[in-house]
DNA sequence: GAGCCACTCTCCACAATATGGAAATAAAAA
DNA sequence: TTTTTATTTCCATATTGTGGAGAGTGGCTC
C-alpha cells in the first residue's frame, strides 16, 4: 500500500499498546516460526515472510541468535534451527511432572495395538507442541511430526482434538486468531476447520488427513473439559477408512480414561 | 560518577560496537543469569543486579519473558525461573547424537564403582551446563547440581577440568572475562583459580571443594585437547581425601578413555 | 562460460522504541 | 504501629532498532 512508511508494525492502525518489549516479541515470534517447522530449519527469506519483518530486521536478529547459539545455522544451505542453548535451557525448564512420562505408557500400549506412529500433543497458547512419539511396527510408517514441532491448534489430528474440546467461544478466538496461518497447511481453510471442530465435538474424537500427502490421522483429547493435551494415531491414509477410524478412537479412549485418572491424582502437587 | 546520565551502558567509554540487537543480548543474558540459579528461581532485584541493569528495565522483560512462557512464576515467591516454552523449544533443539546418550553407560559404571554422584558438563562458550546426573547408592549424597543448570568454567570441578584442557591463551582469556562472576560462588578468587587451573593441567584432573560448602568433587575433562565436556563424582568432603580423589580421577580416566573413542568414531556424521 | 535471477549481506539516516529516573504502591521486618 | 525493602506504574528523553537502497554472492538456465 502506498502509505508513507512507518516503524508501527501495527497494520491494522490498532495503536499498539507500547509494551516497552517489541524486539523481544519478534524475536520469540521468530523462534517459534522456526520450531514450527521442526528440523527441516528457514533460510532467511522464509523468516522474513513467515513473522511479517522486513529482511534487514530479520537478518539481524538471526546472526545475534545463532551467535548465541539460541539458532543453529546450516552453512550450506543458509538454514537456521533451533541451536544448543536452546537445548541446555531446556533441560532446567523440563516440568516436575511431564505428560510425556505421564502418557509413556499409554502410548507405548497403542503403538503396539495399532502398529502406527502415536504421537502426544500439548497446547501452548495457541499451538500445539508435539512432546513425544512412538513408533508401532508396520512397515510403511506415517512420520511427518519431528518431537518438539509446533502448529497452531487445529492443524493435525491432535491439535483439531484439543480445540474441539475447548468451550465453544475460546475455541472460536483461536480459531479467529489462527486464521491466516492455516493456509500454510495442506489445503486447510477457515470453514473446513470449522466443520472439522464441529464434528469432533460431536464425535468426540477428531479426524485429520492431508495436513502431510498421503497420511491421516486420529485423535482423543484429554482432560474432557479444557483439554491440556491429546494422543493421536497416524498412518498412511489407506489404513484410516472409516471403519478403522472408530475402532483406534476406542482404543485411543481407553487408554485416555487411565491418563485422565493419573492426571486427578497428580493434581493439589505443590509446585 | 557525578557525570550526566546516559543510556550508554558502557561504563569503559569503549564506543560499543552499535550490535542492534542491545535489548535482545539483555535478555538473553537474563534467561542464562536465571538458569545459573537451577530450580531456585530469581527475584526481579536478583535479577536486577546480577544483570546491571535497572530495575524497570529488568521488570519490564520479565513480565514479557513470563507472559510468553519463557520464564514461570512463583507467585508467592516473586520468582521467576525457566519456563515451559523453553521446554518445548528445547525438544526440537536436542542434539542427534548428544554426549548424555554417548556418557550415559559410563557415568553409570562409576556412579556403582565410586556410589557417589556423578555429573556430566558441557561446555557452552564462558559456562558450563550440567547436562546429566546419576545417583550412587552411598546413603549421604552430594546433590547440589541440577541438570540444566550452568555456571562460569572453572566453579565446579567440571568447569574447572574443561578450563584445565584448553590453551593457556584460551584457558587465560576466559578466567579474566568471567572474573567479576565468580566472587559469587563459595569463597573462589581469580588468584585461587588460576592455581587451581595449573593443578588441574599438571594432575590430569580437577579437585574442587566447598562451591557448595561440605562437598568435593574431582573431575576428568574430555577430548585431552580442546575439551567439549568433562565427568565428575561429587561426595560430601569427608569422602574426598587426597587418596581416594586420585583413586576416583582413575576410574574417571578410565571411562572417559571409552568415551573419547565413540566421540571419534562419531566425528564426520553428516548434519 | 556468460548472463540472469534470487537470495544474502552491508550501510546509514531517521524516528519509533527501549530506557531508567522518580514517585506510588505493596509487602515485609522491626 | 513505624521503618525498611521490594514491586509496580508512569513518562520525557535520546539511544537504539529499523528498513530502504544497493553491493556482493551463488546457483541456475541457456
Amino acid at each position: 500500500m502506498g502509505t508513507i512508511p512507518t516503524h508501527q508494525g501495527n497494520p491494522e492502525g490498532a495503536a499498539s499498546p507500547r509494551s516497552g518489549t517489541q524486539s523481544l516479541e519478534r524475536a520469540v515470534n521468530v523462534l517459534r516460526a522456526i520450531a514450527s517447522r521442526g528440523r527441516n530449519g528457514m533460510r532467511l527469506k522464509e523468516v522474513a515472510q513467515t513473522s511479517g519483518l522486513t529482511i534487514s530486521t530479520c537478518y539481524r536478529m538471526l546472526q545475534y541468535l545463532h551467535k548465541e547459539g539460541l539458532l543453529e545455522k546450516n552453512e550450506r544451505a543458509n538454514k537456521y534451527q533451533l541451536g544448543p542453548l536452546l537445548y541446555e535451557l531446556g533441560l532446567l525448564a523440563r516440568p516436575r511432572y511431564s505428560l510425556s512420562e505421564i502418557c509413556d505408557q499409554a502410548m507405548h500400549n497403542l503403538a503396539e495395538s495399532t502398529q502406527d506412529t502415536i504421537y502426544l500433543s500439548e497446547r501452548s497458547g495457541l499451538e500445539a507442541v508435539c512432546t513425544l512419539r512412538k513408533l508401532g511396527d508396520y512397515p510403511i510408517k506415517a512420520m511427518p511430526l519431528d518431537v518438539g514441532i509446533r502448529r497452531p491448534l487445529g492443524v493435525g489430528a491432535g491439535g483439531l482434538a484439543i480445540l474441539g474440546g475447548l468451550d465453544a467461544d475460546e475455541s472460536e478466538a483461536i480459531i479467529h486468531s489462527i486464521g491466516d496461518r492455516i493456509e500454510n497447511y495442506g489445503q486447510l481453510s477457515l470453514p473446513l476447520l470449522r466443520e472439522a471442530v464441529a464434528l469432533t465435538r460431536e464425535r468426540g474424537y477428531s479426524f485429520m488427513s492431508g495436513t502431510t500427502a498421503g497420511t491421516a490421522a486420529v485423535a482423543v483429547a484429554f482432560p474432557k473439559n479444557n483439554p491440556i493435551g491429546a494422543i493421536s494415531v497416524a498412518a498412511i491414509s489407506g489404513r484410516m477408512e472409516p471403519q478403522r477410524q472408530a475402532e483406534v478412537a476406542a482404543l485411543i479412549h481407553a487408554e485416555v480414561r487411565q491418563i485422565e485418572q493419573t492426571l486427578g491424582q497428580v493434581r493439589g502437587i505443590p509446585s
